[in-house]
DNA sequence: TTTAAATAGGACTAATTTGGTCCAAATTGC
DNA sequence: GCAATTTGGACCAAATTAGTCCTATTTAAA
């Protein structure tokens, strides 16, 4: 548990699918369904919100279809999450709006803020390139050797 | 989003609120739930899911209660949030009992792994003791020290 | 200009998870 | 024995999530 939805997984899913696909052209809906198995409706959606996130163009009519809207380089795994989920934050106590019903709370709220920051900055240094086949080793290289470096 | 439960957050205030207490005597389901004003059937469930899982010592029948079963140093906000949520892992994938479903999950199965690796470890590197009102700038500092330094 | 192939937007339902409560049993100290 | 506790488990209500479907809009090509 303290999962991602499973929405959100599927966009993972889906955009390392695209980031792996010919860049030189769009890709449909029924394309991406086909491909990765999960079903056209849902996919669907996934893309609509992903275009509507600005992570993915779209091309609408006929020969239509979406695309990357940067290089995979430049997209990280944060930055999906936060389309389907918005700010990333454990405890509703670390967003803005925090209402603390219970006095305690707040005593446990500046340590949240500085956990959720290290979370956030975690997934920010994954980019969907690294998600990809072929640059996988590199990727997880390059992660551990952050991580481990600062521990 | 990409929250923990309520319940695991009510866990973490109760658990930092014992550790602020009298470590000279055991508390009851009642004094917590007074001093957290949480209601008491749900302090009462929290309690017994902590002590089940060894974070907390239970003491039964008249004059009984309960007393961390060790230190607050030694107690992390990882061991809270396993206790009510299991091993942390964002994604299905992450964990031993995978079944991926869909093909394509598979290939960022690995990238996951370490994702969650990382925040594991960040979350382990917090402890009760770095919670509670008196040390917390202490444990703050030491949190984004440990954090800033790597990246 | 018509048609087919797409995306866009939103409503809706079913399934699952979560939060919260309650009861009966076991234990312990006075 | 009695009162104060924890223990274990069942149970229901509420909230969230997943998934589907329908209709409108846009575009390219026939």
């Amino acid at each position: 548990m303290m999962r991602i939805n499973k929405l959100t997984d599927y966009g993972i899913v889906v955009m390392t699918r695209i980031a792996d696909m010919d860049q030189n052209r769009v890709h449909t809906a029924r394309e991406i369904s086909e491909d990765t198995r999960i079903p056209l409706p849902t996919v669907t959606r996934l893309l609509k919100t992903l275009s509507g996130n600005g992570l993915l163009d779209s091309q609408r009519g006929s020969q239509g279809g979406y695309s990357l809207s940067r290089s995979s380089e430049d997209i990280s795994v944060a930055d999906i999450i936060e389309t389907f989920e918005g700010p990333i934050a454990l405890t509703e106590c670390s967003t803005n709006t925090c209402e603390c019903s219970y006095e305690t709370k707040c005593s446990v709220e500046e340590p949240w803020q500085k956990i959720n920051d290290t979370v956030k900055n975690a997934l920010e240094g994954i980019s969907l390139n690294q998600m990809t086949g072929k640059n996988q080793n590199e990727g997880l290289l390059n992660l551990s050797m952050n991580y481990n470096g600062g521990m």
